[in-house]
DNA sequence: GAGTTTGAAACT
DNA sequence: CAGTTTCAAACTC
């Protein structure tokens, strides 16, 4: 805000556009950034995920390795030297923020920045499938926002309903159904809230990210450069030049947002890059992937991918794993974020984030200051903004963030499976593997990514929930037992088959992922803490928690009520990965997982995403993000809701 | 840090 | 689908 004109014509422009005000643009940015978590929308793969899936999740996972991967070592140097000057890639901002763009009134028509028209135009038609394959919002949480915002994020502007009834003309996006595209663009008003938030990130923020450099070498320097150019609309062009001068302070919340932003941007844009420089890094790519991921083939490793901290693949469910690993990265993030903010990128994730999550904390950590209500310690305000965010944070991750740091920089050590294999807990969650990983011969790295993609299809293709997370939220009454209101309530989806341990030590999968053994484990002498699979024990429940809860290694566990609409089950830890929700049922409102109160407000939605640790502990809602709450739903609906349950096969 | 245990994943 | 093998995390010392 600060680095922004107001008398300028753009800034004019853009609040005749939305009466949203810049100063609360800081509201949206956590919207936002809730966005961007909730971008994963469920979760389950499905068989059906397809290379689309794949596609999208190779995107995403590029911003995330964006984050240093684009640099080369020589961007890299230059962004950092000038980072100060925030390197931050326009693009990332603007294409990203395209999304919110409601500003970019932009005509459909606008080149992004970037440059490549035809790269657009595959966005467009991935854009108008994507809407399709529902699996893909239910597989892939990844993908199911990022179609979305990819395509805000790569054509460089949020498609305006009138754009996207173009995509919908467009060939391919016939298989778009209308509804899904009604449901995108349903809300104006919310539209339009939505973007206004973001059109003033837009102006308001400097592109401090540094997070793609390489994406946006020219619109980044352009962008810091020059102003906006509000002509073509394209988020691109409309970035405000925000001089190297972000602020760090207000804007710095803006720059979160632009991060996340950036990273799906970045993704694409990082794609057409690779596009042009590997080819063949990595080897054979199923052509299914290839095609369906227009963008994706030539990834390139961002610098060998080791630098990349964990990129988070495409559409991986959440892994118990993950979940800790995220945990852990954001922590990492926040050390670093706080300098510069493009470490953060890290979503595990899947996860998880993802990207979506790493860079939420990035954000979070940038945007700390404006949101903070305590301003206490760094740390605190990371967790500050998580919680506000609505992550899945919850108690358990802040002392899990707290306690495990330890746990936080584990990483793989794979000997034999080239990390392409479940037995990789990195793979397993779908994140790229990375320095502190100890294994050997690795393929799990961006530059192998379409090996990568093509294992895990093959995976899939043998286990369609393979990827899935792997504790979910049974409210299947069927399944449901007496612990059904506790965070047992949630279950491992495949059930543990321990013999020796008792399901009392991390071996069990359902202890490790902090439930109660069910009727699917075949767990034998079942003493799991948090739930025997006879349904007993639930009492000590809470006991076991408040044990765990000190030492915070175990994995929090989101509830999900089941939604009727989608029988996937919901991935706890994907939600709270992406924050998003079912996006599924028409108007449904996600809810930020760990606030009970907006969860009891919205209830009536349906769809809801409560976050639980293990501990069962309470996530209290920050208080200083009450006037978030009504951002993030804003966020939430202007998140084009997932048109079609039923998954489409065809992806 | 090395070795053992464990159970999931992968294979047959 | 069941049995076996492989694997890597979790655990122990």
């Amino acid at each position: 805000m600060q680095f922004l004109d107001f008398d300028s014509p753009v800034f004019n422009y853009i609040n005749s556009l939305s009466p949203i005000k810049p100063v609360k643009s800081v509201h949206f940015t956590q919207t936002f950034s809730t966005l961007s978590f909730a971008s994963l929308p469920s979760v389950f793969t499905s068989p059906h995920v397809s290379s689309l899936k794949d596609s999208k999740f190779l995107k995403r996972h590029q911003f995330s390795d964006t984050s240093k991967p684009e640099l080369t070592s020589e961007d890299a140097k230059t962004a950092d030297t000038s980072e100060g000057n925030l390197k931050p890639t326009q693009n990332p901002l603007n294409q990203h923020t395209g999304l919110n763009s409601s500003i970019s009134i932009t005509d459909t028509s606008v080149v992004p920045s970037n440059g490549c028209s035809h790269l657009e135009s595959r966005k467009l038609i991935y854009e108008a499938v994507c809407p399709d394959t529902n699996t893909l919002n239910m597989v892939d949480p990844f993908a199911s926002s990022i179609p979305f915002i990819n395509n805000g994020s790569e054509n460089g502007s949020f498609r305006t309903e009138t754009e996207i009834k173009v995509i919908n003309q467009l060939p391919h996006s016939k298989e778009l159904t209308a509804c899904d595209w009604d449901s995108l663009i349903s809300d104006d008003s919310e539209l339009l809230n939505f973007n206004s938030p973001s059109d003033t990130l837009m102006n308001s923020q400097p592109q401090a990210s540094g997070d793609n450099p390489s994406e946006n070498d020219e619109g980044m320097q352009g962008a810091s450069e020059n102003h906006v150019t509000v002509s073509s609309t394209s988020l691109n062009n409309f970035e405000v030049p925000m001089d190297d001068t972000d602020n760090e302070g207000g804007s710095s919340l803006y720059r979160g947002m632009r991060r996340r932003c950036l990273l799906f941007e970045m993704t694409g844009s990082r794609r057409k890059h690779s596009e042009d420089v590997s080819n063949g890094s990595s080897a054979n790519v199923p052509e299914s992937n290839q095609t369906i991921a227009p963008n994706d083939n030539n990834l390139h490793p961002p610098r060998n991918g080791n630098d990349s901290s964990r990129c988070i693949l495409p559409g991986i469910g959440l892994h118990i794993n993950a979940i800790a690993s995220n945990l852990v990265d954001h922590k990492v993030v926040k050390h670093e974020s706080l300098g510069s903010g493009r470490q953060l990128i890290i979503a595990p994730s899947a996860g998880y984030p993802s990207t979506g999550s790493g860079q939420e904390l990035v954000t979070a950590l940038s945007d700390a200051p404006p949101f903070e209500n305590d301003t206490g310690p760094a740390v605190n305000v990371a967790e500050d903004a998580f919680k506000a965010r609505g992550f899945v944070v919850n108690d358990e991750l802040s002392q899990t963030e707290n306690a495990g740091e330890a746990e936080a920089c584990k990483r793989c050590n794979c000997k034999k499976s080239k990390c392409l294999k479940l037995y990789c807990e990195c793979f397993a969650a779908g994140v790229y593997c990375v320095e502190p990983c100890a294994c050997h011969e690795c393929f799990n790295k961006p530059i192998h990514e379409d090996t990568v993609l093509a294992t895990r299809k093959q995976i899939e293709s043998r286990n369609p929930l393979a990827f899935a997370p792997k504790v979910i939220k049974t409210s299947d009454p069927m399944q449901e037992d007496e612990s059904s209101n506790t965070p047992a309530s949630a279950r491992h989806k495949r059930g543990c088959n321990c013999k020796k341990s008792g399901c009392l030590k991390k071996y069990c999968e359902c202890y490790q992922g902090g439930v109660g053994c069910s009727i699917n484990c075949r767990c034998e002498g079942c003493k799991n803490t948090f739930g025997r699979k006879d349904g007993s024990d639930m009492d000590l429940e809470a006991n076991e928690c408040d044990r765990n809860g000190g030492d915070g290694s175990l994995p929090m566990v989101l509830h999900i009520e089941a939604d009727p609409v989608s029988a996937t089950p919901a991935t706890p830890s994907r939600f709270g990965r992406f924050g998003k929700l079912n996006p599924f049922k028409g108007g449904g409102k996600l809810q930020r997982v760990g606030e009970n109160d907006i969860l009891e407000e919205n209830n009536t939605s349906g769809n809801i995403v409560k976050s639980c640790s293990p501990n069962s502990k309470r996530v209290s809602p920050p208080h200083s993000i009450m006037g978030q709450r009504s951002s993030m739903k804003l966020i939430l609906q202007s998140i084009p809701s997932f048109p079609c349950l039923t998954p489409n096969p065809k992806q």
